[in-house]
DNA sequence: AAATTAGTTGACCGGTCGGTCAAGTCAAGG
DNA sequence: CCTTGACTTGACCGACCGGTCAACTAATTT
């Protein structure tokens, strides 16, 4: 009675994974429970559709990256350091599931809002509430450097989006492509997006 | 036995429609021909897979698009000019799925993109080809941009990725949040990214 | 020790999936 | 006029889909 989770964990994190290495619609439900060796009807006890698996997957996977992120976004680092940190962090990210894969996968949250968002109402919600979160990072860190004088004062949130947009789209063509060149030069365009004082921001 | 195309164009225009609302997994075969009103064994006779029909219906829906985008991306308009004009078209467009479907439905092509890239490599390949016509367009513009010294210099055809990245992001977060507020100030981003010299750009 | 409970198991369901096929229609070309 | 070949039709296929269920196990509570 007490596995700690365990199977339901298991189920979680094959779910994202699988999900992210093909797509939600080519992933069955067999599919997982076979990889996350749990049996169907253990699956329907801990969640009642495919699609709330997806939603809790989702949380999950936030909630394991987390602590990455508070390190690379750590308000002790001068902002666009931060920022020049997650561009490299994502070309890192993406150049080893081309390693490991021989595809560029991008990021499961794209992948799944992309193919779901006008389908499953849920599925979409979970994704802009995650997207929020990112955008917080960007927020404070484009804040922090307004504050400094070393990017141009604006709406902070609005310019996070804008920076978030930038990501998210570098991401896409870079699966399309399956290439990694739309993530090499991230952290100039930022830049250039940001309005970068650059005589002042060689931290 | 000359139909001249009809049931296929139909099957075409029908699956591409199809798929755009959803994705391409939630989009059965039986589903395209009951719209297209057209019998499973015509589709087969026309296509050999569900993937190839992807495939052309991609490229049909590039055709379509064409000549507006040749109209929107005229040489004889000034270059920031025909940017402008593309970006009020994106959101435009956005505007409408909104107000028909009640949902951001973005581009067929990231739909696929995000959806497929890993899966299914024609489609990967052929997405990979039209993003490719597309950057074409954002190229030329820039170029002539600066020549007429009203862009910073550099490589054109990365900037023209650039900018293709940001619109993809939008898009992608617009769908995502299902509104169209990222998709309303693109035009200054788009300036900004390319390092536009406001007061020359007057046009 | 009895009752309760969370979790497990494997058989089962109707419907739908992508795809096949043989038989037919019908207009053009010899 | 008769063959040819592009196109149509509807029945059919096995595999798999998401989801259900009743029986079972074993630790926890009372």
């Amino acid at each position: 009675m007490r596995p700690e989770c365990e199977s339901k964990c298991r189920l979680l994190r094959t779910a994202m994974e699988l999900i992210w290495e093909s797509s939600y619609g080519a992933v069955s439900v067999d599919d997982i429970c076979r990889k996350a060796e749990v049996k169907k009807g253990s699956f329907y006890h801990f969640f009642p559709s495919k699609a709330d698996l997806t939603v809790a997957a989702m949380e999950a996977d936030w909630k394991a990256k987390q602590p990455d992120l508070d390190a690379i976004f750590s308000p002790q680092l001068p902002p666009l350091k931060r920022l020049e940190r997650y561009c490299q962090n994502v070309l890192e990210c993406q150049r080893q599931t081309l390693a490991t894969h021989g595809k560029i996968l991008g990021c499961p949250m794209m992948t799944l809002g992309a193919e779901l968002s006008t389908q499953e109402e849920t599925i979409r919600a979970k994704a802009a509430e995650i997207v929020g979160r990112y955008v917080r990072y960007f927020e404070s860190a484009i804040r922090d450097a307004q504050a400094e004088g070393i990017v141009a004062s604006g709406d902070a949130r609005e310019a996070a989006e804008r920076v978030f947009s930038l990501f998210q789209g570098a991401l896409l063509q870079a699966k399309i492509l399956n290439e990694l060149t739309p993530l090499e030069d991230l952290h100039k365009s930022l830049h250039r997006l940001l309005e970068v004082r650059e005589e002042t921001a060689v931290t």
